[in-house]
DNA sequence: ATTGACTCCTAAATCGTTTCAGGAAACGCT
DNA sequence: AGCGTTTCCTGAAACGATTTAGGAGTCAAT
């Protein structure tokens, strides 16, 4: 017999159903969730019911008997990331995300202490899964989630004996393309803007533009230890400078927009022209420098298809596939003014 | 006498800090949250313990028990949200939440239906609390959280009989400020790239306009029905039109730095001079007007610091706070170059 | 008629927490 | 000694779900 209660008037719950249907609770869960101790008619009813009066699992119940939150982790650097970046990030996974079972929390961190986020997830098992950004060659985060067991994603890969998802855009053969079209334009002085030391994607973009350079027969421009982190009052700095200078590159390759916008903010400043004594070619994640006159190279790194195929991922590793068959990288696709 | 079961090796709970001390688990229960019942000695007794194996209170346990989720939700539209919006106003609920106990879930809505997740949140009482942006005058889904009885606090005020947190920014004063600016160079005949039509800040902005235009006796250049939620095409098709017209304003103010880029980039394709034949005043949330050449007139609005306070509001409001004590509004800041 | 297999359903235990009703011990007062 | 208070603690129930062990009924074969 079913429980004896009456329904009484807030949200309905297993029970509520057992109620309606005259069956027991444990039917009510079974029969929803299809197992195949259930008769076909039952299941048919009890669906029935779920569905009209709105029965929608808690949360709270499911995560408590079987330890699953239906959550997935975004864990983001609350300096970094430039512009539209992490609103793209966000939205892509979001897209993922809709129409499943899961939901998106954004767990922030301090450069302080990058561990201590991750930590948090698996210590207190808030989170099914992860994604995070910016990896490092040998990334103790993901050492970490490795070590216990929690699936995740990264933007971006790793260089660890260690096979895990991850989506990727190609910044080797970004900087490579980047170099191309600037020979390509005559430029034979070329400087790299790139992305800060001991971040992955630093390694390729280097590799990439070394590989280029060499095989064009030209030299680095070296700018120092200025990189797409670094202050936008120190990229304008930077970019005066260059511009009063003697010696200076005749075209500059940047990892952000915000960074190729700064510099060449300070190369106006002290009257350079873009496309005239300099060229340009800057990755971007959002639209903005198509509208930026003078005239970009711009090269597009699509981040509302990272988040998405980054939330796939860790969904179908939390599901039991196969993390090998959960990576990709992007190809760049550059649409050059 | 404690519970009889030793002490498992997995995450420590109550029944683990009852086991080690002697105690009864509600007795635990009380101690942690310093209920009057309890004796100075066995609190002290238990709260060390506790601190010592690193006890955290099962998030899924205290949510079915109570129903308190220790979720706020940011509601958020995929689409509009122009640059780094989004990530500053994340940026800043995280500042504040850092440091409690709730976590931030990200939900997001189609245009299709704005209602949807707030009445999902409702529902399933997923979140004690709700974070919104982009208020209309009757804003429908304020009415539903006051009508369901949800704490939660708006970005934008709304003309509803209601009193509920929001944290506003002063886009009349804006307005009225970017015109006095614009007169105090010589500008006669300026046009307004406002906020799109039923934001309740596109009401607040016009006003603003129009009482200073009214004040310094101008008539408005009327741009038609774009705004800045309009597609960047559009504007910079309507900033070339501009440019290449017989009849243009001598000055335009902007609710967004994409569309004011967007229309600059128009009007400097058909030939106009920025600060010459035409000046750009702009509202921007991050600092990208700031390297923008050549110079544009830019009033800042600060998204972190929105998110920070609406993060507050809600919080203070679920503790029970007066409603009508949570309400800001953010005076502009000109920083004109 | 007994047996075994099969089908379909159910009660009870459990996850970790909070709350409620109450109980034992100690104390003070007449 | 008797009685009321106060202090400090506890067991049990409840939140909503899943899982396990098993039970009642049907059916066919011996």
């Amino acid at each position: 017999m079913a429980t004896n209660d009456a329904p009484n008037g807030a949200r309905p719950t297993l029970k509520t159903i057992a109620f309606m249907t005259g069956l027991g609770v444990s039917t009510v869960s079974q029969a929803l969730k299809d197992a195949p101790d259930i008769s076909r008619a039952t299941k048919q009813r009890v669906q029935l019911v779920a569905k009209q009066i709105g029965y929608r699992p808690n949360r709270a119940g499911v995560r408590l008997r079987t330890g699953k939150t239906n959550v997935i982790a975004l864990v983001l650097n609350t300096k970094e990331e430039g512009m539209g970046l992490v609103s793209e990030m966000v939205y892509g996974i979001s897209e993922a995300l809709a129409n499943t079972s899961y939901h998106l929390v954004v767990t922030p961190y301090s450069l302080a202490d990058p561990m201590a986020p991750v930590r948090y997830i698996v210590e207190t098992g808030s989170a099914d899964g992860i994604i995070l950004s910016r990896t490092q060659p040998d990334d103790p985060r993901v050492r970490y989630m490795v070590d216990h067991g929690m699936p995740f994603a990264t933007h971006g890969r790793t260089d660890m004996a260690v096979i895990h998802p991850y989506h990727d855009f190609d910044n080797q053969a970004f900087a490579y393309e980047a170099v191309k079209i600037l020979v390509g334009k005559g430029r034979k002085n070329i400087a790299l803007l790139g992305p800060p030391q001991g971040m992955m994607f630093q390694k390729h973009t280097r590799s990439g533009f070394e590989q280029a350079l060499r095989e064009f027969g030209l030299a680095e421009f070296w700018l120092g230890d200025i990189n797409i982190d670094s202050s936008t009052a120190d990229i304008v700095a930077l970019g005066r400078n260059l511009g009063r200078a003697q010696n200076r590159p005749d075209a500059i390759i940047c990892s952000a927009a915000i960074a190729a916008i700064a510099i060449t903010a300070g190369l106006i400043d002290s009257g350079i022209k873009i496309g005239g004594q300099m060229d340009i070619v800057s990755k971007q994640s959002t639209h903005l420098l198509d509208l930026f006159r003078p005239e970009m190279i711009y090269i597009h790194e699509d981040f509302r298809a990272a988040g998405h195929d980054l939330a796939k991922f860790v969904m179908a590793w939390i599901e039991g596939a196969d993390p090998a068959s959960l990576q990709f990288i992007a190809k760049p696709s550059n649409r050059s003014k």
